[in-house]
DNA sequence: AGTACCTGCATTTTT
DNA sequence: TGCAGGTACT
């Protein structure tokens, strides 16, 4: 499925259909609705362009058309572009832009995508310069860590002072940093007890033995084939005319090495991104690649994109204040045409619970419109937090009064458990050899393998040399395990072949295959027999899977598409407010957003600070800048005095940020009295305003006193339920609960019920926290 | 082999 | 506080 030479001819014939080179000749729609700037980095195609783009300046627009531009201009066919991507969803969107913009001119740009997709092309076509089959397989987090494991118990190290996570975390720097194990500087020889280097050696001759690779690989094994291969680098520095890079901030050293050696030829690299908004560098992102450019690509051309056509000038002031407290900026002032808009607006609580109460009716009038504003529905409302265990404050509220919400960048579809077990079936059938797979389901549903089992297999796997598999297989013909043990484990071999031949035959599509798997195998019957509530949910993902596979032409690509991508959008209709961590919401807006927990230790982080002191700090304000840049019409920052964290209350001050919002862009919402001797002496001039603020005049106190009588069970669409009027529980009644579903109460007292639920089986539950179906209007 | 307790620990996360 | 991972027991 990743032929080379089919890629490269498909996109080559579908380049210079006849009938459509008169449209390249046609008007450059792309062209019209950008400003001057974006115009200028749209039409600067040669030599080393750095497009520095603030938040809501339109780059992807600017990126699209610099594509758009290279092909009506006949600088290149769509094929010789290479533009990369952080994430497939940027991918995506690009891709579906890039469409739009060229029309039917060219099927697509067959080199844009991540930098690991595309690293996954070139090394297929070239695995053996790095001594690999170009079949190899992608090792997840899990696997990694598992071999790493094994590895590291091989030294007798002892786990508990030396975590195997450990290591796992310093060979992703050190890969991140484009450092093979010998090249580990003796710096850093000294980490994991002396031994980190060493292990890393194994590591790699491990994965190597496997044919596989790890993410870190497929960046780090393309760089050494660039550097110790002339030749090869050579030819992609030809066949690539032009790069684009989106998001360059976020790039990594062996990153930057690769996209360097590739330009190096004619530097027409074209990097986009923006140094305010550099966001990870605790996972080997390098400020510096963007900060240095200039000095990397000797007259380099900087165009700043600074118009801004997503908020409002008080958003963008209390944005621009807070980030120019930072040094080492390149610097950009960003300002907007438009003139209207509300302050943003400063919130100080009592804890995180009156925060999390406070937010929802604030929601709750945004959405209803009694602000004197339109309503705001809930897709268009957003609480960004700066930590996730934030989240659950607002869960739970949020669950107790009805409102709709949803959690953005929980696990992903592909890293559940359910879904990894089913792959590893699938990867055993398609390559045999994956003994990483096969370990993880060899006893799971349970075949009465224990760890000495697991041992004997992997002791005569290695006598043999042969695959795991091929191990069971043996150990089971030589009757090396208990009888019940041969058993369970002979009928698993036996599957495998069955399967391994059915796909091999064609009687059966993928997916009838695919479900004879899971089912011969006892996977499903595994949880349909198991009780917990989890169980149907489980069994949906795995219908869905399946369900999924009829996009693939078979189960090879299938494997080779999930490992790269994750598949996590099944949204439903329903209008909900967004919950997600500030880092999920790059490139996201919202009209109203919610900034709650602004306090020092909390944001910026504690262990930010400790870890990376000034610099950590720096990070911290850019996620603030981030967070309020994500705004459109209305920010609110919030911070509460006392919060409960890890079973703990801790007390804690207002983040340093607030003190660098500037006061003529915000609005302090905070009753008087609440902060009282808090942190009274030593209170700097904003939040001496926070403590003196007038707020019974203020929209949010006016609102607050509205609604201070108000049923704990509120409406969630708008329709009006009277207190009073809100019938109590009885037993029989058939109700609802957000997260076990539908059941029957089967006891009451008092708030207290007992209830028999259809899927999650008896439960007590507090009777706020259930509705009748038909009160539930969602 | 499988369950029940206990201890230690705890950002941000894509590929 | 709550979960994951490990140990000790059945």
């Amino acid at each position: 499925m990743n032929d080379w030479n089919q890629t490269e001819s498909d996109a080559f014939n579908a380049a210079v259909p006849l009938s459509q080179q008169a449209m390249a000749t046609s008007p450059m729609d792309y062209l019209d609705g950008l400003n001057p700037a974006q115009r200028d980095a749209v039409k600067t195609l040669q030599g080393p362009v750095l497009m520095l783009a603030g938040a809501g300046t339109g780059k992807t627009k600017a990126l699209t058309a610099r594509i758009a531009h290279l092909l009506a201009t006949r600088s290149a066919r769509p094929n010789e572009i290479l533009a990369v991507t952080f994430t497939n969803k940027a991918a995506r969107e690009m891709k579906t832009r890039v469409g739009a913009n060229i029309g039917q001119m060219v099927e697509g740009v067959p080199w844009m995508g991540t930098f690991h997709s595309i690293c996954v092309k070139l090394l297929r076509r070239h695995a053996e310069l790095v001594g690999l089959k170009s079949n190899f397989t992608i090792l997840d987090k899990d696997d990694q860590l598992r071999l790493l494991k094994q590895l590291v118990r091989a030294q007798n190290i002892d786990e508990k002072r030396w975590p195997p996570r450990m290591l796992a975390g310093l060979i992703d720097q050190w890969k991140n940093r484009g450092w093979v194990p010998s090249k580990v500087p003796t710096a850093h020889a000294s980490e994991y007890n002396n031994r980190g280097t060493e292990i890393y050696a194994a590591y790699q001759a491990r994965l190597t033995t496997l044919n596989a690779v790890d993410f870190g690989d497929l960046l780090l094994h393309m760089v050494q084939i660039f550097q110790n291969h002339a030749d090869v680098l050579e030819k992609y520095q030809r066949w690539f005319k032009y790069i684009l890079v989106d998001e360059y901030q976020d790039t990594n050293v062996a990153q930057y090495l690769w996209l360097r050696l590739l330009a190096a030829g004619h530097k027409n690299i074209c990097c986009v991104g923006d140094d305010d908004q550099s966001i990870y560098g605790w996972r080997g992102a390098e400020v510096g690649n963007i900060l240095r450019f200039e000095q990397d690509f000797p007259g380099a051309k900087v165009i700043k994109l600074e118009q801004n056509y997503r908020s409002t000038p008080h958003i963008l002031g209390a944005a621009a204040g807070v980030i120019s407290s930072n040094s080492n900026r390149l610097g950009k002032t960003l300002w907007t045409a438009e003139t209207e808009g509300e302050k943003v607006r400063l919130k100080g609580v009592m804890d995180g619970e009156e925060e999390a109460r406070w937010i929802s009716e604030e929601i709750e009038a945004y959405q209803s419109g009694t602000r004197q504003l339109a309503p705001i529905n809930l897709n268009n409302q957003a609480i960004l937090v700066r930590a996730s265990y934030q989240m659950r404050a607002f869960e739970d509220r949020f669950l107790n009064i009805g409102l709709p919400y949803r959690v953005i960048g929980g696990p992903r579809f592909y890293e559940r458990m359910e879904i990894r077990d089913a792959m590893a079936y699938f990867r055993v059938v398609v390559s045999p050899d994956d003994s990483l797979a096969f370990e993880r389901i060899v006893n799971t549903p349970k075949r009465s393998l224990g760890e000495k089992a697991l041992q004997t297999i992997h002791l005569v796997a290695r006598n043999n040399g042969v695959s795991m598999l091929e191990g069971a297989r043996i150990a089971v013909g030589e009757k090396h395990l208990p009888a019940r043990a041969c058993k369970t484990l002979g009928a698993l071999v036996a599957g495998f072949d069955r399967w391994s031949a059915q796909m091999h035959g064609d009687e059966l599509t993928h997916i009838e295959l695919a479900e004879i798997i899971l089912d011969e195998s006892g996977y499903t019957d595994h949880w349909k027999n198991d009780k917990s509530i989890e169980a149907a949910g489980r069994l949906e993902n795995l219908k869905e899977l399946v369900k999924s596979l009829d996009q693939f032409e078979n189960l090879q690509g299938f494997l080779e598409h999930i490992s790269l991508i994750m598949e996590n959008e099944q949204d439903d209709a329903t209008e909900k407010v967004s919950i997600m961590t500030l880092h999920a919401a790059k490139g996201l807006e919202f009209p109203c957003v919610f900034l709650p927990g602004w306090e020092d230790g909390l944001f910026p982080s504690q262990r930010s600070m400790d870890e990376s002191g000034q610099k950590g700090v720096e990070e911290e304000r850019r996620l603030a800048y981030v967070g309020i840049t994500r705004a459109e019409e209305i920010c609110t920052i919030s911070f509460a005095s006392n919060r409960m964290v890890y079973g703990k209350w801790q007390t804690s001050l207002p983040s340093r940020f607030i003190d660098e919002l500037p006061p003529e862009h915000v609005d302090v919402l905070t009753s008087p009295g609440l902060q009282g001797g808090a942190y009274g002496a030593a209170a700097s001039p904003l939040q001496q305003r926070v403590a003196n603020a007038d707020v019974y005049n203020s929209p949010g106190w006016k609102r607050m006193a509205a609604n201070s009588i108000r049923p704990n069970r509120s409406p969630a669409a708008g329709a009006v339920i009277d207190a009073t009027a809100t019938p109590a529980h009885n037993l029989g009644d058939r109700v609802f609960h957000q997260k076990f579903g539908y059941g029957l109460i089967t006891e009451v007292e008092q708030n207290k019920l007992t209830i028999d639920f259809e899927k999650a089986g008896i439960k007590n539950v507090l009777a706020d926290y259930v509705t009748r179906p038909d009160e539930v209007p969602f």
